[in-house]
DNA sequence: CGAGCTCTTCAGCAGACCTTCAGCCTGGAC
DNA sequence: GTCCAGGCTGAAGGTCTGCTGAAGAGCTCG
């Protein structure tokens, strides 16, 4: 899961950036409006966090733009204080949810974890293909019920696998969501992982889950392999 | 387990702060009940310790929009001497049980713990997994029945994992639900105490039910390890 | 006021994990 | 069959995470 953090502080841009990848998320962070609504442009986010107050461009601006363009990137957007009278304003043009300042961590993660999901359209909790099951709560993936041990890149390439069953996703999309932005390793890497996936979820098993789709990445087997 | 307190008599607010505190409760305290709305929106309370008297929104205010915003926390109400007539409006707002004043602060506790165990819908008094148990009323940690000596802060911790069980908790999520609101040390914090709870609930016993689940934290093995 | 307990910080260590790289394999074009 | 780009893999190193013992600060109780 990758999101952006548009916010001109430094300090809360430090912190939300340091929460949320502790949390598994891949987080790029743009000081103001201008590049916020570039980075927008150029990478397909799951989620943005827009700071109301910016520089060049201010929040709602930022939020009216993206939706102009047809970009209905879940948005969390973070209000001063005293946000009462914004909040109708806020949601008008187009944020999905907001939150005022100062908010506490559990908090954000939780309304951005429920903006993820609702995006989706009620994904269950546990994500699934075939026998194959990962649980985001648990930390846990499951193969035909047996309990498979995972690293924590790992798990966040299977996740967003599971989350896009089917698809083909290329190892620059998965660059993009399970690696934060300023990583600059080749796709090589995500072969690397693959493989070492493929070891413990489809090889023991005798399945194949992960399909490779030359020129297109991969492919996660809707019956699970 | 996160308390808000809502009361704008400094020397009530800070005996129970004090007093919950000690009781290994992680307290917020709001001096109005403006205050005490916003504090509501941004946390997620385990419960909600909440005077009548208020300036600028009053106690049953309070309830009544915390209700309309579907925040269902429960409310401990406090009302002065002479509060027959409110009873019943108290309760009609929303209000899950009050007492007053002055109030004995053991039948306060009692009552507070009747609220959080009632919240769970039927969530039996003592917590457990296998044979650990955990009793918040007496405070008492027992392994196959016996009696194990922990510090304040070791039975917090304890009592949100077993809150918890099974679920990978972060050591930011331990910070935000044990610690105070305004602690800014790091995670090894919560490192080192996991470290001695296990001396004492695990190791003895040759067992693990304090798992670590790298980059995600720890959890509790339902079972008991 | 001192003893004892708890809380917190810190630095060192071990092991898990991440990343890179070189060499090999495979599928498709010709 | 040959060639090439794309994909796979095992090994090696460096980095990071989590664990631990120690030590000082703060608090409570006698």
């Amino acid at each position: 899961m990758r999101i952006l953090v548009v916010e001109d502080e430094v300090a809360m841009a430090q912190s939300l950036r340091a929460g949320l990848t502790a949390e598994g998320f891949a987080v790029d962070v743009a000081g103001d409006g201008e590049e916020g609504l570039w980075y927008a442009s150029e990478v397909d986010y799951d989620a943005i966090i827009l700071d109301l107050m910016l520089p060049k461009v201010n929040g709602y601006k930022v939020c009216a733009q993206l939706r102009e363009r047809d970009d209905w990137t879940p948005i969390l957007m973070l209000t001063a204080k005293d946000g009462h009278l914004d909040e109708a304003e806020g949601l008008d043009t187009g944020a999905d949810d907001y939150l005022t300042k100062p908010f506490n961590f559990v908090v954000l993660l939780a309304r951005l974890r429920s903006l993820l999901r609702r995006r989706g359209s009620a994904r269950p909790a546990t994500l699934e293909a075939g026998d194959l099951t990962l649980d985001p709560a648990t930390h846990e993936v499951r193969r035909d019920g047996r309990l498979i041990d995972v690293t924590p890149r790992e798990f966040s390439i299977l996740e967003y696998l599971l989350s896009h069953v089917g698809e083909a996703v290329t190892k620059q999309t998965l660059l993009e969501h399970v690696w934060d932005f300023d990583f600059d390793g080749g796709p090589n890497i995500v072969e690397v992982y693959v493989g070492s996936l493929r070891k413990k979820i489809d090889i023991p098993f005798g399945r194949q889950s992960i399909v490779t789709v030359r020129g297109a990445g991969y492919k996660m087997d809707p019956s699970g392999g």
